[in-house]
DNA sequence: GACATATACTTGACTACTCAACTATTTAAC
DNA sequence: GTTAAATAGTTGAGTAGTCAAGTATATGTC
């Protein structure tokens, strides 16, 4: 029975708690989104403008570009969000959230933040505030 | 600009961040597996006997047990796992490792271990017993 | 001891991404 | 003002899983 190091042991135990956390969020289907599509909702829905460039979507998601362009086209499809070019860079295209989609995400946002408490009813406060700042540290916070 | 809550906001950070993670891991491709891969082996190297039910390794790890099926089946193709079936319940076969298992996980374990670190590196002991705490909570600590 | 229910595992069809390679455009250097 | 390098985005091919439905076996109930 050999061990391994703490950080490793963490590390696999955020991958493991990630994969329980994701199956949870699968509620988000009743608004006929998925978290991914949420996540990019929540940041439109809170950026000037309501409108991002692609590549911020990814650095802010950590998704690669491929994954935004991916994730952007049936939500571009079903109309919440919808594109526009920038005058000044032709190499841009903006995400801009439509009427519709801020109509999903005022919904969906109610759902998201209710399964939330529920995952983390448990914990304490202490705890929290600790794994937000260790997170900042792994990957940068998303706000 | 509408906010979320505090709960909501760290359970998307810790997606993002274990995006992040999971790439860190791809380094674990030089020994020809992936950090699924890994974890299995892992658990299956510290099991007694070196065998676990595929339902326990699903259990454990957080997948279904249908991606345990998948995850497997490589494992079992290029030899790094074999299967063995319980005598007193033919509905379960056991998954063991092999010899040639162990030494890829051997040498993975290093790789892992360093990446770990080096991911970890800019954390505080504190925060860390902290998360760890918390991802108990979350999803059940793996060991 | 027959039958309903539960458990262990697999499979077909699908989803949600990734990577590598590409196009198009902009910026920097000379 | 060309040319090299960087940046923004897309696409084909692949991977790592999920879910729902199936098979096979075991267990509990009466």
């Amino acid at each position: 029975m050999s061990t391994i190091n703490e950080s490793l042991l963490l590390l696999i135990n955020l991958a493991k708690a990630q994969t329980t956390v994701s199956r949870r969020f699968d509620r988000l289907s009743a608004h006929g989104i998925g978290f991914s599509d949420f996540v990019i909702l929540y940041l439109l829905n809170n950026a000037a403008d309501g409108r991002m460039r692609r590549v911020d979507l990814a650095e802010k998601t950590g998704f690669t570009a491929s994954g935004v362009t991916r994730l952007l086209s049936p939500l571009e499809k079903v109309g919440l969000v919808t594109r526009e070019v920038n005058e000044r860079d032709a190499r841009v295209s903006y995400v801009l959230i439509t009427a519709a989609g801020k109509r999903v995400y005022e919904e969906a946002v109610v759902t998201a933040e209710y399964t939330a408490k529920d995952i983390l009813q448990v914990t304490k406060t202490k705890s929290l505030k600790a794994i937000t700042e260790l997170l900042a540290d792994l990957g940068g916070n998303i706000q």
